[in-house]
DNA sequence: AAAATATGCAACCAAGGGGTTGCGCGACTA
DNA sequence: TAGTCGCGCAACCCCTTGGTTGCATATTTT
């Protein structure tokens, strides 16, 4: 058990801008939108917050590029829906972090007795 | 089992901050040595990165605030550790929007059936 | 065909972020 | 007492971000 992989360089440059993703509210309120209501176009997202439907259009392209979020068209509308593969990614590596600070403490621990 | 608690607004507005700490690769680093190295100066933190001791000193106040990381001060250095609780919370919060995720298929499934 | 709807694209703007350099000051060390 | 070491503070810089408005374009709807 435990005694986790160390995490290289190459994985923190992958996980920052997932994370950077999630670091603005009317993002995450977007996630929270689309993994509870299902697929939404722009438009009908943009009603339920207080910015322009252009601002919610520049979110979700953060959200697709960090791959939370996918689009499809669908005559004039464009629908986008949660992808839950990327958080899981997000997932792993907060365990990951928690994992290595445990086993530091088991080290500290197996060192002073 | 299941069906998660909504999230609420202002959740989000608690969440949001945590996750723009976590997404850069300068603090992500840093949250890997003080998880795994134990705590260390502000000096000794910066000779492990490419860049200067004062943006190592912004990067640790921008996690402190977050309260990802705790310093105290031992003569002339300045100690930084690592502050696993607020962890703790980002990790929750994905989990509650996965849960939230399932929930949506369940009910779908059930919907279909 | 005309009107309405949903979106895309571009320009622009203010604020914040990540980085630097320079300097001053308190705390150890010789 | 000098010097060195570790930090903090402030000013400055450039680029990114989150937001806006205005207009063009494609697709329905009437």
């Amino acid at each position: 058990m435990s005694r986790a992989d160390a995490i290289s360089p190459a994985r923190l440059k992958d996980a920052a801008p997932l994370f950077a993703a999630l670091g603005d509210a009317t993002r995450l309120g977007l996630l929270v939108s689309l993994c509870s209501g299902g697929p939404l176009s722009v438009t009908r997202l943009s009603s339920k917050f207080a910015v322009s439907r252009q601002a919610i259009t520049k979110h979700l392209d953060v959200l697709s590029e960090a791959g939370l979020v996918r689009s499809s068209r669908q005559g004039r509308e464009r629908i986008w829906e949660f992808e839950p593969k990327r958080l899981e990614d997000a997932h792993q590596y907060l365990e990951r972090l928690s994992r290595q600070w445990d086993d530091a403490l088991d080290r500290l621990k197996a060192f002073v007795e």
